[in-house]
DNA sequence: GTCTATAGCGGGATAGAC
DNA sequence: GTCTATCCCGCTATAGAC
């Protein structure tokens, strides 16, 4: 797992500081000691803060296509797909205090460079076109309820598990992102016919 | 609206700059500018940034639980009361790109003065126990579905609300976040009875 | 590819005059 | 209560040796 490369090892540690700082709130000296090299070689891989942001939101974005590819590979329904998102997003919780991705960087949605906005909207809407799709297969499929439309739900999903972390975080209390999780999962499911 | 006294007007402006860009993300410099004063002016009324952190959100605590109090003694149903919530959370939506402040906070916790992680903590809880109260008072009625803690209940909400907040403001889209409250509002409302 | 050294700026913060 | 002036620090970024 650690550091195959320099530039591998700079964008894990860059990841992790946004996850749980903040884009805003690390710096090059931070990845350089955190690294065991100098601010000056962190710059040789990534000559801006703002290209080494560009480049760590596209590696998320790539890592994210083809977890939900992957997934979507696996002859499983799609209720038990949405949990396999939820575990996911469930790792964050006990993992030093950080939260998802998406969540950080929306937050400071203002404060990011240009081109680092641009890579986060695309990220965004991959994730929510693939939540909105495995909705609407389990829809189809007459598992989840379906009165609503799917980007409403993902909308929902998104949401909830993005504002959660940040939530379970600062309150300490990591059962409040399990209640969440528990009160979407009702949500979209189909109740048992009576 | 516009700056009483001087103390006042840095507590708006720092609100604004919150909750548009995040803690981290504004200055003293960026105070005096908007103002029209000089930083030393800004320091003069709150020494440290840490300081003008505790200020902000104990200001905020207060404006929530009187905001609160006074709904609460308005003689409409808890459904009212929720929407009116919602509604008050729906301003930030078409307000020059802010989010909520729990949400702006609590997504670079970690990255906060460790007085202002405190009382924002408390301030996370307040309206945690607030919203559960409303909550437990709707199911008492019977107008909320009453399967679940209300506390369960309140979280979903608060989290959805600041995420959907996020993600509204950086895809641009703002009925993401109406389909969002829609989707609350289904969940926590009792199916009328067939 | 990593280093030392440094430029240049903006940040938070303080001293002391008015 | 606001000002000018200044300090010190950490930040992003670059030049150039190894």
């Amino acid at each position: 797992m650690n550091a195959p490369d320099t530039r591998t090892a700079i964008l894990d540690l860059a990841e992790e500081l946004v996850r749980s700082r903040s884009f805003n709130a690390f710096s090059y000296q931070d990845l350089a000691d955190g690294i065991g090299i100098r601010k000056a070689s962190v710059h040789y891989h990534f000559q801006t803060k703002e290209d080494l942001g560009v480049a760590l939101v596209e590696r998320l974005r790539r890592q994210a296509v083809a977890w939900a590819s992957s997934l979507m590979e696996r002859n499983v329904s799609p209720l038990e797909k949405l949990d396999a998102y939820f575990e996911f997003q469930a790792e964050s919780v006990s993992s030093k205090g950080m939260i998802c991705p998406h969540g950080a960087l929306g937050a400071e949605y203002n404060a990011l460079p240009e081109r680092v906005q641009e890579s986060y909207i695309e990220f965004l809407e991959q994730i929510q076109t693939w939540l909105t799709s495995l909705l609407r297969k389990g829809q189809a499929q007459g598992v989840f309820v379906d009165n609503v439309p799917p980007e409403d739900q993902a909308a929902l999903i998104q949401s909830a598990i993005q504002g959660a972390l940040q939530l379970s975080r600062a309150s300490g209390k990591q059962q409040r992102f399990y209640a969440v999780v528990k009160g979407l999962r009702d949500h979209v499911l189909r109740p048992a016919e009576s």
